[in-house]
DNA sequence: TGTTGGAAAATTTTT
DNA sequence: TTTTCCAACA
């Protein structure tokens, strides 16, 4: 490429950013102050390697969510787009970069840690014996599975109380991310379960067991399996192959097991480049460690660190504020953000008598923003637990202020949303034990146990036919055949679209012979209950369609699944109405896919948020007020910000301070929230809270401001009361307390072999 | 199977 | 307070 266009894509970025951008092949470490440009740093650095002739789908791009990943992506279309148009300006052909420009985005791999592994298991699964066709667990799938086996083993009887199975799948979920052995997590992390360790290493030996038999994979599996594929000589040599550049956003939420991904894609780190802050790590519960970011320099020992402090975000008042409260932390990479930006008010401290006066005080000085011009979405009111809104989101609802609450209940969280999805993955795979009984106990007269049976005889069809066409453990001719069709000079798109339906056809081929298919089973069958009569026929047949070889396209077999499943629903359900528009609503969402296995996963994997609940009627404009946890507001950023109940208890939270890391984690967590706010901020503070573990009515007395304000912090910004101007009484009295291995053949079995030795 | 009551435990953030 | 688990019952 010419040197001008590049001169062009390069003009808007400061020195160092510019540096980040021009890097070569070496490691290299971006640490990015919040504000910094940091995904328009990424977003430059893409394109720029596009630009400059690197294949696009040879780039793969780590975000932490499917969000973050649709926003760099748009943004690296438009900065080729732009090049592509001062080239043609200039009527200059392109002479390095040979693929049209626009759309080059399209091809690179995009997306999070999760939904690559996914991706790249429907390719290359089969090199490890794992079949392609394999379903995602959800957390409560995964959950509920455990909760199955917990029974089985007879843990839930016992004298002493067993952990419960969301605390069961909390401790295996961190084993395996953070690569801590059983007794080590919990004795670290759930101290209290340690008479159990014994009891919890048989359970989570019969899970890893199920899962492998049932075809199915948990979150945690999807990254386990991807640190698999990688071990194993020949595909992970493949996988390696795939990809000269690898970039990774928020490299400080990324674990320990994300980490070692990582290195083994990129042995020496060539390519790598990784982007992160270390002031912003607030992931630790799901096994996160700063470690990572940390530690980057030391495990690739050649690593370039460019880091970025100039913001382009905050005024500089604000800025003051932030630097002071996220200067306490201990060990950090130090930076001290400074902004080019003029002016601007000092951020305000508000306190108020109760929650009441709170939601009063805010909604005027939302009001009072919106009056002055700034629309409602450009407003962020900003909390540490999603139940932190519910009063706020009432008196919003009742004075019809419309709203939109990021990161509350979720849409495929809902019980009928659920059900009508769990047809789905029943359909594409009869081995889902979970999912299978979930759908049969929808039927009247069907419990457990009738719908265990039911499922053991259609797993017993699915094995059989199976052990006609050798399909797990594939033999050494099938994974070469199997890399080498991963490995065609195919677009990414092109091969996803011709591996996925193949390997569905193994389990649909028997079909074809009408008695071998698994629902022919439940054909033979006599409806299972006399109340299950009249739904019995209906249910086989509608699963012989969509889980046979010509299941129809994704929304007419919805539709299929609306028509048998609506009588259930409204057996099952209240409010059986707006159920039924919700799961019209599915269907519309599904014409947008035509691949049933990747909808099923993009829902498992980053489900859409449910927001409709309470919010008023929308305006004619559209504009609504954002309601977000802490955590959801990651990488956002709002003209005003507003940060609520931040008093001890719920900032720092109450649940994470026994240890010095979780309030260290809690001060980040808090100056996330800070760093959101371009110019306007406002912390508000309850004197009195409601504390939930003692009892609604209960009043915990007076609060303690948050331990993050101290004295010093709290002169950065102006204290005041929310019913009247500020006073330096008021500002004395906030100060008062009141109370692997990288050789040879690995298979399936091997990994499996492995993980219960660990346990 | 499905419902009910009582006792005990957990209580946040989310791929 | 709410959720979850379990045992006893219809």
């Amino acid at each position: 490429m010419t040197g001008r266009p590049l001169e062009t894509l390069l003009r808007d970025l400061n020195e160092k950013q510019r540096l980040a951008v021009e890097h070569g092949e070496g490691p290299l470490l971006i640490v990015a102050g919040a504000g910094t440009g940091k995904t328009a740093t990424l977003a430059h650095r893409v394109a720029y390697l596009i630009a400059q002739g690197s294949d696009p789908s040879r780039i793969l791009l780590l975000t932490f969510t499917r969000r973050a990943a649709a926003e760099m992506l748009r943004r690296v279309d438009s900065l080729l787009r732009h090049l592509g148009s001062v080239e043609r300006d200039e009527s200059r052909p392109t002479s390095a970069a040979p693929l049209p420009l626009r759309q080059a985005s399209n091809r690179v791999w995009g997306g999070t840690f999760h939904a690559v592994a996914t991706r790249l298991l429907r390719l290359h699964g089969r090199a490890i014996g794992l079949d392609p066709s394999f379903t995602i667990l959800d957390r409560s799938d995964a959950e509920d599975l455990l909760g199955v086996l917990r029974t089985e083993l007879g843990l839930a009887k016992s004298d002493r109380r067993f952990p419960l199975k969301s605390t069961c799948m909390d401790i295996y979920s961190r084993c395996i991310n953070a690569r801590e052995p059983v007794e080590e997590a919990v004795e670290n992390y759930f101290p209290w379960c340690r008479d159990d360790v014994g009891d919890l290493r048989k359970l989570f030996s019969l899970y890893v067991d199920r899962k492998g038999t049932q075809g199915v994979l948990d979150y945690d599996d999807l990254l386990l399996y991807w640190h698999g594929l990688l071990s194993d000589a020949r595909a992970g040599a493949a996988v390696r192959r795939r990809f000269d550049w690898v970039l990774v956003d928020e490299y400080q939420d990324t674990n320990a097991l994300q980490a070692e991904i990582l290195q083994m894609l990129t042995p020496d780190g060539k390519g790598l480049t990784v982007v992160g802050d270390d002031a912003q790590a607030i992931y630790s519960f799901r096994a996160a460690t700063v470690r990572n970011i940390l530690d980057f320099p030391a495990r690739f020992p050649s690593t370039t660190i460019v880091t970025l402090e100039q913001n382009y975000r905050s005024t500089q008042p604000l800025l003051r504020a932030t630097n002071a409260v996220i200067a306490e932390t201990s060990e950090r990479y130090a930076k001290e953000l400074w902004s080019a930006r003029g002016g601007g008010t000092r951020p305000q401290l508000v306190i108020c008598q109760d929650e009441d006066e709170q939601t009063e005080a805010l909604i005027r000085q939302v009001l009072e923003h919106r009056e002055a011009g700034l629309a409602l979405r450009r407003q962020a009111v900003l909390f540490r637990a999603s139940h932190h809104s519910l009063a706020l989101e009432l008196e919003l609802a009742r004075r019809n202020i419309p709203f939109r609450k990021y990161g509350g209940l979720r849409f495929v969280e809902t019980a009928h949303v659920k059900d009508l999805l769990t047809f789905l993955r029943l359909a594409e795979n009869p081995r889902d034990l979970m999912a299978g009984t979930r759908v049969l106990m929808l039927l009247p007269g069907v419990g457990p146990k009738k719908a265990r049976a039911l499922m053991d005889r259609l797993g017993s069809r699915v094995v059989s036919s199976e052990r006609m066409h050798p399909e797990p453990a594939a033999s050494d001719r099938e994974s070469a055949a199997a890399v080498a069709r991963a490995e065609a000079p195919a677009g990414p798109e092109a091969e996803d679209e011709s591996e996925a339906p193949e390997s569905a056809e193994a389990l649909r081929a028997v079909d074809t012979r009408g008695e071998s298919s698994p629902w022919s089973a439940w054909r033979a069958c006599p409806p299972p209950s006399a109340a299950a009569a009249a739904h019995w026929r209906d249910l086989v047949e509608l699963m012989s369609l969509i889980g046979g070889r010509r299941p129809g396209d994704l929304a007419s077999q919805i539709h299929q699944v609306r028509l048998f499943y609506a009588p259930l629903l409204e057996r099952l359900y209240d409010n059986a109405r707006a159920r039924l528009l919700d799961l019209q609503q599915l269907e519309y969402l599904a014409a947008r896919f035509n691949d049933r296995a990747r909808f099923l996963a993009e829902l498992a994997l980053d489900p859409p948020s449910y927001s409709e609940d309470f919010a008023g009627p929308p305006l004619l404009d559209e504009d609504f007020l954002i309601l977000s946890t802490m955590h959801s507001a990651k990488g956002l950023e709002w003209d005003v910000v507003y940060v609520i109940h931040a008093a001890d208890g719920n900032i720092p939270s109450d649940l994470a301070t026994g240890r010095a890391d979780e309030i260290e984690e809690e001060r980040r967590l808090f100056y996330v929230a800070l760093t959101r706010a371009k110019d306007w901020l406002y912390v508000f503070y309850p004197l009195r809270y409601y504390s939930y573990p003692r009892s609604f009515s209960d009043v915990h007395g007076y609060a303690q401001l948050t331990r993050f304000l101290p004295p010093h912090v709290q002169s950065l910004f102006d204290v005041r009361q929310a019913g009247g101007p500020a006073t330096a009484d008021d500002a004395s009295r906030a100060g008062q307390p009141g109370k692997a291995s990288t050789e040879g053949q690995v298979t399936l079995e091997d990994i499996r072999r492995r993980l219960k030795a660990f346990f």
